[in-house]
DNA sequence: CGATTTTTTGATTGGTATCAAACATGGTGG
DNA sequence: CCACCATGTTTGATACCAATCAAAAAATCG
């Protein structure tokens, strides 16, 4: 948890569904802990809109999370095609990938005006082996990316452009939610294209189902504001995708 | 390493490159450590053709490190589809979606007569504080399966039929010969079904690219028997693909 | 050897990409 | 404030790749 800021209330409401929450929050430890943990968590950075975190490539020094604002991640293939791998919300977790080789595997843009927390990695090595039930968490963070990479690709491998679609919406959905946003209200961060790019699916693709869904009354669509009028009926076309279909 | 193994040298060969490496071979490591670690690993485990090491939804209690063999990962989805994640030769790591939720994400599956070293998850952690060095060690390991995956998902959102399984047979190529392995010819562990649910196409459509790259002589398909003859002509169906189809 | 499963190959269908053009949007500078 | 341009979005027509349906051939297993 930082301290000092001017919004202190809003700013502990959002860092209570963190994925750092843990090392944020001395209070749970024990004293002789807490000035150790001290240092973990660096001051947060500020990004615009636009701007890169990091950069694939870049030497790999830190994790990052998400505190307020919206990340995508890209990573660029040998002949220059490039595919988004994730949206991060408030939160979220961002350069995993990095601490295999030392350096990012992949490009972190900010999609808005955003402000993330900066956790030196070497810190976190040092905090694991004084603090056994950090490192332990600090585990199932990376296994939960792990199980949310699986997910994507049992949408890019097995389902139809409608399927991934209506599969992508949920899925925000609920991550909104969770942290206290509206379920079924709110603004798509990112532009036709990212999201095709992140789905497997070309622009135009993404256009026409979008507004195939709103034909149908299941959502309603004005520019990058969603509503989701319907929601049941998009997780159903997850769930049994061919029969409603076919 | 395995001790008191009767093939003694075949063994250490294969543990010399595998992942766990570094928790088997005490040699590397200080006195004390070294009776700490002893526990660590436990006696290895044989599986017969078709047997599963592990199935989604059963708690998740250890790290499996193929020996000798090969398995497939597959996750089940909601409605029944299931898809091949991936698939795991000696040295490579299988189980570590289980850590964020206590319980396997996916089945795991020997694809032949197969043997595993077990590591308990218990012994690990415990190993982590004794030995930072071993913890960034696993930290590695698990950022190494989000990169994969990373790739697998560039595979299923941009490329098409052909060059999926280019990169398929390439990264089989390399993998193999890494470990020593015959890099241009080997034997297929898996079915044309269970490639084709790995990289999102039907078996049709696998057996088909299959006879098309025999045709066009860049490799020699005999069942499951495969040679590369141009594996260069396949790295450069991954590298630059809309060129060379175009 | 016969039964079952896997693989190959062919014909056709269908979903998404591609190409194209109109339209809306948002930011910039006059 | 509006005109303007660059960018993003919608919608339509067409093409193409892979899925589907189908059947024969080969391999595996008991």
């Amino acid at each position: 948890m930082i301290r000092l800021h001017k919004q202190g209330e809003i700013v502990q409401k959002l860092c209570e569904k963190c994925s750092l929450h843990i090392l944020c929050m001395p209070v749970m430890l024990k004293e002789r802990e807490l000035t150790d943990l001290g240092a973990i968590i660096r001051q947060s950075r500020r990004l615009k809109k636009g701007e890169y975190l990091f950069r694939a490539g870049e030497p790999f020094t830190a994790i990052f999370a998400v505190r307020t604002g919206f990340f995508k991640t890209i990573v660029n293939s040998q002949d220059g095609r490039d595919q988004v791998t994730g949206f991060f919300m408030s939160g979220e977790l961002l350069g995993l990938d990095g601490i295999c080789n030392n350096n990012h595997g992949c490009d972190a843009v900010a999609l808005e005006d955003s402000e993330v927390c900066e956790l030196p990695f070497n810190n976190m090595e040092d905090a694991g082996s004084l603090l056994p039930s950090l490192q332990i968490h600090f585990y199932r963070l990376m296994s939960q990316e792990i199980l949310r990479t699986q997910e994507l690709m049992l949408m890019l491998g097995n389902m139809r452009a409608e399927e991934r679609l209506a599969g992508f919406l949920v899925n925000l959905s609920h991550r909104l939610s969770f942290r206290g946003f509206a379920a079924n209200d709110f603004i798509l961060r990112m532009s036709r294209e990212e999201i095709g790019s992140y789905l497997g699916l070309k622009l135009e693709t993404v256009s026409r189902t979008l507004s195939k869904f709103q034909q149908e009354g299941w959502i309603k669509v004005e520019h990058k504001h969603i509503q989701l009028l319907q929601p049941w009926m998009l997780q159903e076309m997850v769930m049994h995708c061919q029969k409603a279909v076919g």
